[in-house]
DNA sequence: GCCAACGTTGGC
DNA sequence: GCCAACGTTGGC
C-alpha cells in the first residue's frame, strides 16, 4: 500500500520545524500517550508528516518524512514507548493556521480537530493534499528516494 | 471493573 | 495564566 500521512505536533519553543531543518534529522520522542504511540508504530519509511506548531503559531509549518520504522524510546528505559526517525522535506510556503483548517469545509473531519489533544494523528491523503494546496506548497521531486521509486515501479 | 482524582495538553 | 477536555491512575 502507498504511503500514509500523519500530523505531528510540537511546541515551537521546544522543537520547531526550523530546528528540524537545521538538524537534518531527529528522533520523534517524548510521546506518552498510547494512541499517539500506536500512530507512531503505524508509520513506515517514506510516510509523510505535517509538522504542526502547537501553542505558539498554531499552524502547519512544514512537511517531514519518516526515515524508518518505530523503535523503542530510549528516553524512557524499561517502558513501552516508541520513537520514529524523521527528516525535513520542505517548509510550507504559506503556513496553514488552525483557523484556516477549521474554516475549510474539506477538513471538517480532520483528526486534528476531532482529537484535539492527540499529538500524533492520522491524516487522509485528501486532507494532506488539501493542506499542501492551502499552503501553496508542492512536494519537491525526491531523487534520493530511490527505495520508494523502486517499490512503486515494481508494482 | 467502576469511578473519582489527578495530570497533561493546548486553545484562548 | 486560566480552563476545558480527556486520558491515566489508583482505590475500592
Amino acid at each position: 500500500m502507498g504511503r500514509k500521512y500523519f500530523l505531528v505536533k510540537s511546541e515551537p519553543d521546544k522543537y520547531s520545524f526550523a530546528k528540524l531543518l537545521r538538524d537534518k534529522k531527529t528522533l520523534w520522542d517524548g510521546v506518552r500517550n498510547f494512541e499517539a504511540r500506536n500512530n507512531l508504530r503505524a508509520m513506515k519509511q517514506g510516510d509523510l508528516l505535517l509538522f504542526y506548531h502547537s501553542n505558539i503559531g498554531k499552524e502547519v509549518v512544514g512537511v517531514a518524512r519518516v526515515m524508518g520504522p518505530a523503535i523503542a524510546d530510549a528516553t524512557a528505559p524499561g517502558e513501552d514507548w516508541s520513537v520514529v526517525p524523521v527528516e525535513p522535506v520542505c517548509p510550507m510556503k504559506n503556513p496553514v493556521s488552525l483557523d484556516a483548517i477549521r474554516n475549510e469545509p474539506g477538513l471538517s473531519e480532520i483528526a486534528l480537530l476531532k482529537r484535539n489533544r492527540l499529538s500524533v494523528v492520522p491524516v487522509t491523503p485528501a486532507e494532506f493534499a488539501l493542506i499542501l494546496k492551502m499552503g501553496k506548497t508542492a512536494l519537491p521531486r525526491v531523487g534520493k528516494d530511490s527505495a520508494d521509486h523502486a517499490a512503486a515501479s515494481s508494482r
